[in-house]
DNA sequence: TATTCCGCAGAAAGCGTTTTCATCTTTAGA
DNA sequence: TCTAAAGATGAAAACGCTTTCTGCGGAATA
């Protein structure tokens, strides 16, 4: 019994079995074509040998690693946690891993291009990653499939959110609320998500009658996690604390942001809701116990569909139909805007 | 022009250059016996050609995949967010993947093990994951270095914390603002950390002759998160507050517990840091702009130390020393728990 | 001038699977 | 009873690299 270091490999289960390494294979890989017999005694001896396919010759062998890469903009925001956990719920269920690339840190995109190319992964899913014509060039150059997530591009399989929408229903509440000065704290960068944002806040304060004003809108200033961060919001917020009239209330593009605008406000004094009412975005799971109203968009789900849709495209290569898939958010009210202002 | 799904192989540059598959091969691996002629001719061709190594022929060839997994117990905690930032950025540096694997979804370490024997990967990262002997044992059986973040056993390079120390710490300064009546939240189950934490919390409670009761000291009371989550922080609050003579200040284990804490103490109409005083443990980003005390780990460097070690141990498969790192955290003081009480 | 050594490059054998193709049995159809 | 079609299995060729072994020519040594 000194065999140990020395790995056991298909060959020992072929010999054991006495048949060749092809019928072992087969056993593998639940081909038809082993009569019962054949099949019982290959199991038994893998059995026996604790054998286990080595998942590297076997990607080379098939040309397909079983492993997808996400690449999302960065780690420190837990706004992709959600979403990380839905997806590989289901990656687990089908025997694939995850690579991980937060393009915050140097040589992004494009060493995650040349990671499609040298076939580390199968596929690839961006998540926030904004897509223009010569990225979804590259993408496509490299015939891996791609999906998207929260961002839309009429080349690829999308799953994004009603951006508008959330933004919409948030600002109309506060509006009900009583609230007719209303900031809103932006992302640095101009991103397809923030135009919706910004075009459902709109919205809202036109149908409400209320007068625009473009200094209503701040944004940090620094390109770091895109401007969605705590210091963004906290930045932004000592901008709209300036004004006059004050707002009111604010409604932040991201949760982070609004937890950092909310120390702003607490450092001038005053209060959420009382004195300014506060809705974030992403429904993060901090603000259910901070009582931060917010925008959900249900991360975990869109993350299990959007890797059972990429599984699906890497078994089927060859379907022309892109999906695009619109999630609505729903505004979860919470203490931060539960206040009704007389005006 | 028509080649393109085809697939660019060492054979190609081998061919374009006029050389054998070896020396190119020799070329890509930095090997020291080709000629300098003969080395810029087949970096031309590489060149021309847009040739890259297959990762996965590689990795077959040379048994070894340069990519390492690290197990954490799970996703939804911000609390790793800043271990991970810190590993990627040095393994990026020497060109190793990253796979994740979270204990929280189901077939959770026996998968893990069977990857390790399969050869996935290189190396484990074990962090927050408690280690038995057996599983000691087993890990030993697979000859793949683990490095273990959090937790300590000598069989093992360990990067972890003096977790008494920052408990310590975190009561002494409670006791300092005038408290007496301190209570503590745990984790539901009992690991090692935990032990730790509660071990410097009762002993700054003894040297500061404080009486120590059974019920100062509350968990949550289901298993998920091993009990870290502010699901549990809510819970075991409600269960503090009911205490007579009430608690006038918390310690809790990690500061998503102290985020869950914070909301029990809300609805009960009592406020943070007047009638309360908090403090957490981790302090995660969202910490700092909560204004909530922690102590701070300083998981981003650890996460780079820890990795360093494991790529050092897979270049160096036989050193038979086993490092310990014990890294002291620093408290945190914030509003929380800035607020001296009179006695 | 004969011998040794060294630098460089090619041939070929892996690495552990999958998969195609050919072969040999059976079984079914006439 | 003969032939054709399944049905099972094995042999061998990929998959795209690394690495060992060998050989060659020329410089260094004697």
């Amino acid at each position: 019994m000194a065999r140990d270091k020395s790995k056991v490999t298909i060959y020992d289960v072929a010999d054991r079995a006495g048949v060749a390494i092809s019928t072992v294979s087969r056993v593998l890989n639940d081909s038809p074509d082993v009569s019962k017999q054949t099949r019982q005694r290959v199991l038994e001896a893998i059995d026996a040998l604790k054998f286990r396919p080595d998942r590297v010759a076997k990607t080379l062998a098939q040309q397909r690693t079983r492993s997808i890469a996400i690449a999302i903009p960065t780690f420190t925001t837990p706004f992709h946690n959600e979403l990380l956990k839905g997806l590989r719920s289901v990656l687990i269920d089908l025997d694939h891993d995850l690579l991980l690339f937060d393009l915050g840190s140097r040589s992004p995109l494009e060493r995650l291009l040349g990671m499609l190319k040298r076939g580390t992964v199968d596929g690839l899913l961006l998540a926030g990653v904004p897509v223009d014509d010569s990225l979804a060039a590259e993408l496509k150059a490299l015939r891996a499939p791609v999906v998207l997530v929260g961002n839309h591009h009429t080349q690829f399989d999308c799953f994004y959110w009603e951006n508008a929408v959330g933004a919409k229903a948030a600002i109309a509440h506060l509006v009900e609320q009583g609230h007719r000065r209303i900031g809103m704290i932006r992302s640095f960068t101009d991103s397809f998500l923030q135009k919706k944002r910004i075009e459902g806040y709109q919205e809202a304060m036109n149908e409400a009658h209320l007068p625009f004003d473009e200094s209503l809108i701040q944004s940090g200033t620094t390109e770091k996690h895109a401007g969605f961060s705590e210091e963004h919001g906290y930045e932004a917020m000592h901008r709209l604390l300036e004004l006059d009239p004050p707002v009111t209330a604010v409604f932040a593009s991201s949760d982070v942001q609004a937890i950092g605008a909310w120390k702003a406000i607490r450092e001038a004094g005053k209060s959420v809701p009382e004195d300014i009412a506060l809705v974030g975005y992403d429904d993060i799971k901090t603000s259910k116990f901070l009582g931060l109203s917010s925008v959900d968009q249900n991360m975990e789900t869109v993350g299990k569909d959007a890797a059972r849709r990429l599984l699906y495209r890497l078994e089927n290569p060859d379907i022309e139909e892109r999906i695009a898939h619109l999630v609505v958010p729903d505004l979860r009210i919470r203490e931060s805007s539960r206040y009704q202002r007389t005006v």
